[in-house]
RNA sequence: GGUCCCAUCGUCUAGUGGCCUAGGACGUCGGCCUCUCACGCCGAAAACACGGGUUCGAGUCCCGUUGGGACCA
């Protein structure tokens, strides 16, 4: 049994997007399962719109979603006498052959043809030139390609893709299509295809738009007398329109990058992609990373392209909703210690980390990142929502002051009351906090909900959040005494 | 225009001829819990594109139509 070996080959002419990542997670998924290899090779032929800063984009975002590539990356552009090679050795085994008509030429025939309302095929013109005739054009300096001969007869070439199936395609709908520039570039077709050959990849999982090409570099393959890869062509990731995402229409919510600033954790994203045209016959929506490996099969792949469901007009969904409460779920489900690294991070990029989060206030710090994860959405909103947390400069909002802090004017007088109450206790935890707050309110006869949630913000400065003995014995007697009196100001 | 591919709730999907009165998840709405919010739990609305066959029986097989997508031009 073969090595499995696959690849992941995107051109750098962007940034990673998610449909990419998604080729990439597929691709390295199969290779873990199998024990194999997952290459990554830059497509950068196309040295105009290749950057280095897209290559750098690529390799960052790979490896923050935590997709290592085992061997590369290799640059196809140090491939480009190999790929000019194949096609040398094309013409001289009678594969392939030099073709010197000129557009001109082509445009006429196929607006001919259009008018005549016959298909437009290259007519084949150069196939039956004589080595002479060649040699003499070539001596004249008449610029030519190289174009694939393809057999003059009935019959097909065939394949079974692992998602698609069975899959047939008559030599008489196949044009003899090129495969050499006349500036000596090979097409994308002929280098893809060398590539594989070069780097002994033994299944290419790409886009369904692959799925064209296929027939045609299997004819390659077979001419150079290589044994085909098997082939997996995944459905494509398009937008609500269904049209194919790319971040000029859609802007940086197509990209990896933007998951990571957003504060995505990036197996979260990865176990969404993988959801987005894959699944298994059980309802399990959550796996692990091994548990995903084991999980994974070409099989289940889709053969209808799905939609991203992102909607710019929604002001409550950045991306996709399952994206987002996926992430939630993973953030309140993770173990603590897989997950604080990252909040690190985040609070460490905002100046609100502490280094003695990690050595005598860790248990302290533990207790509100478990306080407050089941309330968040992403790693960002720890440092926004849980700012209250780790700063006493922290922001009032507006609604909850109107709410909870200006609904009774009796609050004025209420909330020094208790303050006093609440300084006077020897042990300030969750008993001793709720008894004082429940038994002043007794005492004056009103509702606890109203004093409750006037400390709620008068601490925080929010309505909403995790319970309010919790959070005052985490903010501890001195601050929470502070607080309340500050707020007063805006009773 | 040619060739190929695809078609189940708004979205991601289960479903491979009878277990389908079509299941799950997200989202939406309602309820429980409750000091708020979230989590959790319970519940609701919500889909087999259409038309013909085949079959005792079709979401599932075949043909056509429509729609969408890809590739080539």
């Amino acid at each position: 049994m073969n090595q499995v070996r696959v690849r992941f080959a995107p051109s750098p002419t962007g940034y990673l997007h998610i449909g990419g990542a998604r080729t990439a997670l597929y691709n390295w998924l199969f290779a873990r399962k199998h024990n194999g290899t997952f290459i990554l090779r830059i497509e950068d032929t196309d040295a105009e719109r290749s950057t280095e800063e897209s290559i750098k984009e690529i390799l960052d975002g790979l490896t923050w979603l935590g997709l290592a590539w085992d061997e590369g990356p290799y640059f196809q552009s140090k491939r480009i006498k190999d790929h000019q090679a194949a096609a040398e050795k094309l013409i001289e085994t009678g594969h392939a052959y030099k073709c010197f008509c000129t557009k001109e030429q082509l445009d006429a025939k196929r607006l001919k043809a259009q008018q005549a309302k016959i298909d437009y095929k290259y007519d084949g013109t150069c196939r039956a030139l004589s080595p002479d005739v060649v040699a003499q054009r070539e001596q004249q300096g008449l610029p030519s390609v190289v174009r694939f001969k393809i057999p003059q007869q009935s019959g097909c070439v065939a394949f079974d893709d692992k998602v698609y199936g069975h899959i047939e395609k008559q030599f008489d709908d196949i044009e003899d299509f090129v495969i050499l520039r006349s500036d000596g570039k090979p097409l994308y077709l002929l280098s893809s295809a060398i590539d594989d050959v070069t780097d002994r990849i033994t299944h290419v999982i790409r886009g369904q738009d692959g799925l064209g090409n296929t027939p045609k570099q299997i004819l390659i393959y077979n001419a150079l007398g290589y044994t085909p890869p098997i082939f997996a062509h995944m459905s494509l990731t398009l937008d609500t329109r269904k049209a194919k995402i790319s971040k000029r229409k859609h802007g940086e919510v197509v990209t990896v990058a933007y998951y990571k600033e957003r504060g995505f954790i990036p197996w979260a994203l990865c176990n969404f992609l993988a959801l987005l045209g894959w699944s298994t016959p059980d309802d399990r929506e959550f796996f692990s990373r091994e548990e995903l490996i084991d999980a994974f099969s070409l099989e289940g792949i889709a053969r209808h392209n799905s939609i991203f469901n992102y909607n710019p007009d929604d002001p409550n969904n950045w991306t996709d909703p399952k994206a987002i409460n996926m992430n939630a779920r993973y953030i309140s489900m993770l173990r603590l210690d897989e997950i604080i690294p990252y909040v690190r991070e985040e609070l460490q990029a905002v100046g609100l980390w502490d280094s003695a989060y990690d050595n005598e206030k860790k248990l302290w710090f533990d207790t509100i990142i478990e306080l407050i994860r089941t309330r968040v959405h992403t790693i960002k909103d720890f440092a926004t929502k849980g700012r209250p947390y780790f700063s006493d400069d922290f922001l009032f909002e507006e609604k909850a002051v109107k709410k909870n802090l200006q609904k009774d004017a009796n609050l004025k007088n209420y909330l020094p009351q208790l303050a006093e109450k609440l300084d006077s206790l020897d042990t300030f935890d969750l008993k001793t906090t709720e008894n004082t707050i429940r038994e002043i309110c007794e005492e004056l006869t009103i509702k606890p909900g109203l004093l409750i949630n006037a400390v709620r913000t008068a601490v925080t400065g929010q309505s909403a959040g995790p319970g309010l003995f919790e959070i005052l014995v985490a903010l501890g007697k001195q601050k929470t005494i502070h607080r309340i009196h500050k707020a007063l100001d805006l009773v």
